[in-house]
DNA sequence: AAAAATGGTAACCTCGATGTAACTAATGGA
DNA sequence: TCCATTAGTTACATCGAGGTTACCATTTTT
């Protein structure tokens, strides 16, 4: 658990992998579908993500430069937990108004 | 997902949230079961899974004061997620050996 | 009179994650 | 000759999560 919340506890990580989710893209693909990520921080990440082996690098020796990005099949595996876990999160409220605090709930 | 990994995307909260599964503990059980963590941190980890109805806390007027914490039902759905989550980290490099990068596998 | 037990809070510090802006190398095209 | 393109890198600045230590209120026990 701590493995996996260290790849995918940090602020891009998840976001990336939903957005690679069956294809490959480039850098500068990625650095648009990741709305808001600077250049750095992706290139951070990917890095990271790569490190890790849930991130494919692949690089052509072109000019200009082209490197593709995409899952790894262990990566892959990730996409329906994190399906599940959206689903989990967006589930919020619909079944929490049984607990005892209704009243502390007002606040909230 | 955002919102999810909001909520077990730090340091502790995942950890804390396994420690709940089914049980209910006091705050001082919890700071000797979450090995490593402070007091301080415990106390704004356990005040944002409440506020966040992950965490349910029950305060009783005695003295000592006794408080006890427990999974809502929400967080309860959280355990079978998180316990993919644990065993997919686990499964790192059993099948990502197919890759074509071996080459640089050496190095991780 | 003082310590023990409980569930915290307050003031302070550190460090890592993230952000910004400018810069690079290599080549093709105007 | 100079600009565009691509995938970064470098040198900063910032911001918040987490850590440390000391302290508090209340009652029972010694």
């Amino acid at each position: 658990m701590i493995h996996a919340t260290n790849i995918i506890g940090n602020k891009w990580a998840p976001i990336i992998i939903y957005v690679l989710e069956e294809r490959k893209l480039r850098f500068g693909q990625l650095a648009v579908f990741v709305e808001g990520i600077s250049r750095k921080v992706l290139t951070e990440q990917l890095k990271e993500l790569e490190q890790k082996k849930v991130v494919k690098r692949e690089s052509f020796a072109e000019i200009p430069p082209r490197v593709e990005y995409s899952l790894t099949e262990w990566g892959k595996e990730l996409l329906p937990i994190l399906s599940q876990l959206c689903t989990w999160g967006a589930n919020i409220s619909i079944d929490s108004d049984d607990e005892k605090n209704i009243e502390l709930q007002k606040r909230v």
